[in-house]
DNA sequence: GTGAAAGCGCTAACAC
DNA sequence: GTGTTAGCGCTTTCAC
């Protein structure tokens, strides 16, 4: 029965250098960390025992109403700021989560984490964000250090193998965003009908061969959609091909223009929006203009694909409902058990149509002139 | 003496379960979370004390090397890692700092989050980012769940007051990033530099009148560029003028052209590079051409700058450098004690110059045609 | 509804 | 060098 002497020792001197240190920082000297004041100041100052004033905050209710009142009242005075440190130490719960990304440089993750923070927020977490620089070690070393001082993971893009995933996944819950991994639960967006819907929207406007402009090669959404494109192009009667991979931003786009040009299609859909926007560059600079000679088509709708000339037509993700539903779905897991392991879930996509896509060779006007009537039709 | 009776009891509690819990793994029925190894289990198998496994980590070389290599051989086998939570517990400090930024989108912070993240990894720091979302009621219930749980702030932007700043900078070591306040320590750069850098770029190419474009009127360094530019331009014989003030992005650039077209000038100094962006893509749209009719400066140089088209002149602050700079001070003072609240650490600025800048109505050289010809001098 | 006491996993005097 | 011991501030049975 030692406790309760440990304990009461450790009163009185709380109580006696509370005055000291009170002291002191009136005297002026003391600024930073005067000691935080914690529940058995404010439990004895309200007259109860600590383990009433923890009640009053973590779980209101549970204590009589008056009381509950006093506390507030009295921790308000006192200033009383919970240690969440202290609190994650007994609770084995930090209510953080890290969203993994892969540069935060790339705007089409700004909205995922937009997303992922607010529905934390909303359940009373806190995000922290790891930037994984495009790099595999860098990635596997921020987890390292982030792994055990969080309750859950989202891996919003990841460069990490398959297993790897599956190794901290069964540390931690964790969440996998636009790939598909075996054993883990995902979320992806619906990469085969966005295909498809990009190809019926060309196919409509005339346009009988497609190049698509590949992203990196390990990418899982990569993948899926050049797949989709070719499975969807014959019922269109339409042709794909498939130009790169190329990385997947600005200069690769413009990288792409030079390959492209070489044997140029009237349609392209680029894996990506940077892509696109930065083919256009790329084409414009060759005196190939979009939408008049080459229509063009992005994945992802990120705020940049509206603002460029011409507006970008583009597949729209729903980059915020991601990080969102990502979220939520650590989130359940943390709290409910396991999540579930099957089927990824799968977003809807739509096609936002703006200024990058026209009729082939402008069908039913007039032809135009220049560089796109000397176009070659590649295959 | 009832600590080591307490101890002692845990210890047998824990040689039992541990078997017990093995067990049931090993049955395969418990995946997350059976348990997570401490130092008293690394103690027990490598028959030290568990205060001699926690200095074999925390403090290397305080051990004896055979001991050291034990332990770290039986932490491995048990696959143990430490608990950062129970470590930050008992030294009052979670190696975390806080990075606020305004807007996870703007690229700005981009860098500057980049710079900010490696000096804290080299300190074995992590770096939680909050995003204010240009918010000053988000950016202070972000705080509000933070500050208790980080050693130190970097506010990268804030839309707080003063007042609020020197707040939260009395409870946890704060520094400010390109904003001057007093009593808190700062980091900015040299914005009257930058402003007569440019202005001797534009004079020198010919140009006589100058249009400012005003950013957000609460922002800090919008004040200082703004006097700056007043200030250096008579010394040149140049006229400046203000327009303003608009929303710091490109949407911003585009409505400003609009004004701008009113009244134009041959020659424009934008607040950053985003309204600069815009302000190109607003006067294409009216015929205006950049660099041909208006020579165009931004400032900050973000990524985008140089892909542009076409690539914008800017005024480069060192934005990975304000960020590391920024992270190192309140690491500083986080180790150190407090930190200097004198004079704001000024970091240095270049111009870059790039393609949207030239002579004026390319003096020597052909007078241009259209739109520009009828430019008329503002004032 | 409230109090007493144990304990979360680690660090840090203080002995030896 | 290493062990012993007392906390860090909170939550959480278990009594009453």
């Amino acid at each position: 029965m030692a406790g309760p002497v440990v304990r009461a020792v450790r009163q009185t001197t709380l109580a006696s250098e509370a005055m000291a240190r009170t002291d002191r920082v009136a005297g002026g000297g003391v600024a930073l960390a005067p000691r935080m004041v914690t529940i058995y100041d404010v439990a004895r100052q309200a007259g109860v025992a600590p383990s009433t004033v923890s009640r009053a905050f973590s779980r209101p209710g549970r204590v009589n109403a008056a009381t509950a009142e006093r506390i507030r009242r009295v921790a308000d005075d006192l200033g009383y700021r919970a240690n969440p440190v202290a609190r994650a130490l007994s609770t084995a719960r930090t209510n953080m989560i890290a969203v993994v990304i892969l540069d935060i440089a790339n705007p089409f993750f700004a909205e995922i984490v937009r997303g992922a923070q607010a529905a934390a927020a909303a359940a009373g977490y806190t995000v922290l964000l790891a930037d994984a620089q495009e790099s595999d070690r860098l990635e596997r070393s921020a987890l390292e250090r982030t792994v055990t001082a969080v309750d859950g993971i989202v891996l919003a893009g990841s460069r990490m193998s398959d297993s790897a995933i599956r190794m901290i996944s069964k540390q931690k819950p964790v969440v996998v965003l636009n790939r598909a991994v075996v054993d883990a639960p995902c979320v992806v967006t619906d990469n085969p009908r966005g295909a498809r819907l990009a190809l019926e929207h060309l196919a409509a406007l005339g346009h009988e061969h497609v190049t698509y402009l590949a992203g990196p090669e390990a990418s899982w959404a990569d993948g899926t959609r050049w797949r989709s494109l070719r499975e969807s192009a014959p019922a269109l009667s339409l042709r794909v091909r498939r130009i790169g991979p190329f990385t997947p931003d600005v200069p690769g786009g413009v990288q792409a223009a030079e390959q492209f040009a070489a044997a140029p299609t009237s349609a392209v859909v680029a894996y990506n929006d940077q892509l696109a926007i930065g083919l256009v560059r790329g084409l414009a600079a060759r005196g190939i203009r979009v939408p008049g000679d080459v229509s063009l088509i992005g994945f992802d709708n990120i705020a940049a694909a509206e603002l460029v000339t011409p507006g970008l037509t583009t597949v729209a993700a729903p980059l915020y409902a991601q990080g969102a539903t990502a979220t939520r779905h650590v989130l359940a897991m943390i709290e409910g058990g396991r999540g579930h392991t099957g089927a990824p879930a799968v977003l809807p996509v739509r096609l936002v149509v703006r200024d990058s896509t026209a009729e082939r060779h402008g069908v039913g006007r007039p032809r135009p002139v220049g560089a796109a009537a000397a176009l070659p039709m590649a295959r």
